[in-house]
DNA sequence: GTATATGCAAAGCATTTGCATTAAA
DNA sequence: TTTAATGCAAATGCTTTGCATATAC
């Protein structure tokens, strides 16, 4: 990736490399805030603004997705090749991939797209994970954590 | 909608009434700011936070939906009956209902539910309105606005 | 009369930007 | 050497909050 992204001019720096690192090895969707946080445990001297702009770059390039919860920060997901949605937990904010069976046949038809053209589509599924299930309903779960 | 409320404990204030009034005249899915611009022209002293208050509680009360959108504030939509999506414009930011055939097959199986209690689906298409895709393309639009 | 909503202004949070400095090519 | 990226700190945009005043019930 590093390499694709030098063929198309990209500059190579420390911190831009750092920051793709910290997004490869992971594969829970962090915020900018926890990029930032691991990009300094590898280059101390990095800023916040350089992760935002290099987030954004990536995201430009095609080499990162934004995914928008509707409350707290953005999430980045390295995961560009397989198309996928994402379950969200409105409590603790846990999000994670899925592929719902099916979900290629959402599609708009030529009428439905009402003269849009359509570039993407995102699909967040909401609601509470194991962890939160558990600490909503102790008296259900084996297991109460939190 | 204002009876349902009430009997449900709202204290029904100007200011609300004016909120509930806005939204339910407008086809469109009005930001916070929108919904006040136009609540000001009913009632001048009608403060921001105010509004921001009131949208809150109705979608906190099931009156009205969240839409984020990725970008720019958010959006609040008056139809909360018939479930349906969204297309968004990425250039304007124009959005509207959409309502695909066979959306409703997009549901997660048990096993796809990773263990999560799954509450609610946000879909969202993203594109080019078409006002925006004749700018994008003058050349190939019949009319070019903007 | 009492509890609750309001307006205002200030704070909050996530993100972007301007600009002088630094480093990649 | 030249051009672009960095760090910092300030600015931005949206949203929430604290508190004294006003108002619905």
């Amino acid at each position: 990736m590093l390499q694709r992204l030098r063929d198309r001019g990209w500059r190579l720096t420390a911190q831009r490399r750092v920051v793709a690192e910290v997004l490869a090895g992971e594969h829970v969707h962090l915020t900018a805030d926890a990029v930032y946080s691991r990009a300094q445990l590898l280059l101390p001297e990095i800023s916040l603004a350089t992760v935002y702009n290099t987030l954004n770059e990536l995201v430009d390039m095609g080499e990162v997705r934004e995914i928008a919860t509707g409350d707290g920060p953005r999430r980045y997901d390295p995961n560009t090749g397989a198309m996928h949605h994402h379950l969200y937990c409105i409590d603790c904010g846990a999000l994670r991939d899925v592929n719902p069976t099916g979900a290629d046949r959402l599609l708009l038809s030529p009428a439905e797209q009402h003269g849009f053209q359509v570039l993407g589509v995102d699909i967040v599924f909401r609601g509470l994970c194991p962890d939160c299930r558990a600490a909503a309903a102790p008296h259900l779960a084996a297991t109460a954590s939190r």
